[in-house]
DNA sequence: TTGTATGCGTTATCAC
DNA sequence: GTGATAACGCATACAA
């Protein structure tokens, strides 16, 4: 049997609201008291029931994080940080996947399952604007988004700039004398903004270098994952004119870039240079190493259970916006030399 | 403000009793009563709380994931696919992250925490004997260890035969006539029970193929991160006499290792062949493309999940072994045509 | 079939 | 500084 506040304040023969105010840290007990009930706490090996403590106060101590998949290695290794920074401020993390299921999402966003159990939430990507906007007012649970910027100040987020990210890899490209520089990873049917975004990054540099914009270059992508990459890259590639550099929005998606270059019996980096974003483990190791825009996941995690725990104690402080630092990581995927 | 049973009742004008009935799905209601619950849920936009239900019933709808490192991509894997799985059979997951930490690990496994919070457990690797046997006893909450076998059946687990998934996996190179076999993974400073197996299963197959056990091809990994493989792979081959073959025990392990023989100038699978066990994605689409011995994941994760849920409903039946099957892939990383 | 009342283990309010 | 007790929201034993 466990013991239980009750079971204590009988063997130290003191009244439970002692007891509690010893395991809570309370200031104003007598040392002599203290030691008394500390005593019967180890010898019975006490331990307080988070459920109850919940039940009580209201907080659960939790934070949910909503991310499409956890296998997906970026959200793999924000999960990590996040997992790591939450628990450093008490907090513990339960991780729910929306397998890009749109009313999965709208019923995590919207707190329409079971999510009492968390004091705040952290999501990340593939909300659309729309579905954010909609749910203004019916929400009440503390929410930090994760890498989606421009929502007018409505949310807290922390998120790296898109638009320049997307400008500083493909103006890498450029560096590097490429010319035809493709991209993958639009989503047309979506109204995601992170893609949007990078989108709009990868023309505008286009459009400062003075190259046209070449409409069969921009290859939509519905996942990010490498078999995505894998396919739109072989499109790219069966073009009459195919490019000479490919700008992923993902690691991952240029992962799977990567391998279909060399199924088409081309070499990167000297018949395609290949860049992608997030900095992710695998590109340190793959061949050719993979250059890419580097995120700081653990300064994201930081910031990120920095907001939302600020959020559950002041919910009706104004919206702040991060802005994680990002840079570009030129390795073996975009070298030149060897041109 | 949001609503509760009473308020529902109130509403509804009924007793807190059939509404609970309502919710919990009772089967005794008078169709009358049910529609007059149902319209003041539905008005008040009640939803149980979970917590103030665990409280009252003991069952918190979540199970505990206990693994190493969430980024580690087969631990991901592992975990996609349980959350998945729980999630069918109504339960939500929480993740721990050990990092390799012994005191962490005890902590989780002996419910030092506030691990109240679990109906069970589910363990993944990176215990010893000795802990485990240890806390034989003190033990209450229903776990099942993931990928550790041999315990006397004193505990559930799920995994596969690793003996002789090292065996084979030895075996798939031999076949290909490699005799220079060196393997990286043995943890020699610890006691885990899945690194010892699987040096087993390496040593007898090398065994019965009359070939002998040089000492030096048998190279420690600490952790099964890639920098380790990577580590490994370049001090064997620096011998005098390096290996014409590595079988690693791990698919991350192997992504180190590959890089490290194209940063020694060579060529696998010429040269070098590598196996890796897991079956993780990255290795299908890496270059080449690494052959392993896959483990079928889903297999592994629906089997854990109806193992612990079947140790909540009975805490005192015997415990369960379950062997998963596993496969050797040969991949392009073994590929011996070209040789 | 439905209503009433109790308790799950804690914190917090009120007295002392 | 410490003790008794209500309340958090729900499920259920017992009554009706």
């Amino acid at each position: 049997m466990v013991a239980t506040l009750r079971d204590v304040a009988t063997r130290a023969k003191v009244s439970v609201r002692t007891v509690s105010n010893v395991v809570s840290g309370y200031e104003h007990v007598s040392p002599q008291m203290r030691a008394r009930v500390e005593k019967a706490i180890a010898d019975l090996d006490y331990r307080p029931n988070p459920v109850a403590r919940t039940l009580r106060t209201g907080r659960t101590g939790v934070l949910g994080l909503v991310v499409p998949e956890i296998d997906v290695p970026y959200f793999a290794e924000l999960a990590r940080e996040i997992i790591h920074a939450a628990a450093a401020v008490g907090y513990r993390v339960m991780i729910d996947q929306t397998g890009h299921d749109h009313e999965r999402e709208r019923e995590l966003l919207t707190g329409g399952d079971r999510n009492m159990l968390f004091d705040g939430v952290l999501f990340s990507p593939l909300v659309t604007r729309e579905e954010l906007l909609e749910m203004q007012g019916s929400r009440t649970m503390p929410l930090v988004l994760l890498g989606e910027h421009d929502f007018d100040g409505r949310y807290d987020h922390v998120a790296i700039d898109n638009v320049q990210a997307a400008h500083d890899a493909t103006a890498h490209l450029l560096a590097g004398g490429r010319r035809r520089i493709a991209a993958i990873g639009a989503q047309p049917q979506e109204n995601y903004a992170t893609p949007q975004q990078r989108t709009a990054g990868y023309q505008r540099a286009l459009e400062a270098a003075g190259l046209p914009l070449v409409e069969e270059y921009l290859r939509p992508a519905v996942h990010y994952r490498r078999a995505d990459g894998y396919a739109a890259a072989r499109e790219l590639l069966a073009l009459p004119e195919p490019p000479d550099a490919i700008f992923c929005y993902s690691d991952l998606l240029a992962m799977g870039a990567l391998r279909a270059v060399f199924d088409a019996g081309l070499r990167v980096p000297q018949d395609v240079a290949i860049i992608g974003v997030d900095d992710i483990e695998e590109g340190r190791f793959s061949r050719p190493s993979l250059s890419t825009v580097s995120l700081d996941t653990p300064f994201i995690a930081s910031q990120a259970v920095a907001r939302v725990t600020a959020r559950i104690a002041d919910p009706d402080a104004p919206a702040v916006e991060i802005t994680a630092p990002h840079q570009v990581l030129a390795r073996e995927s975009t070298a030149t030399s060897a041109k």
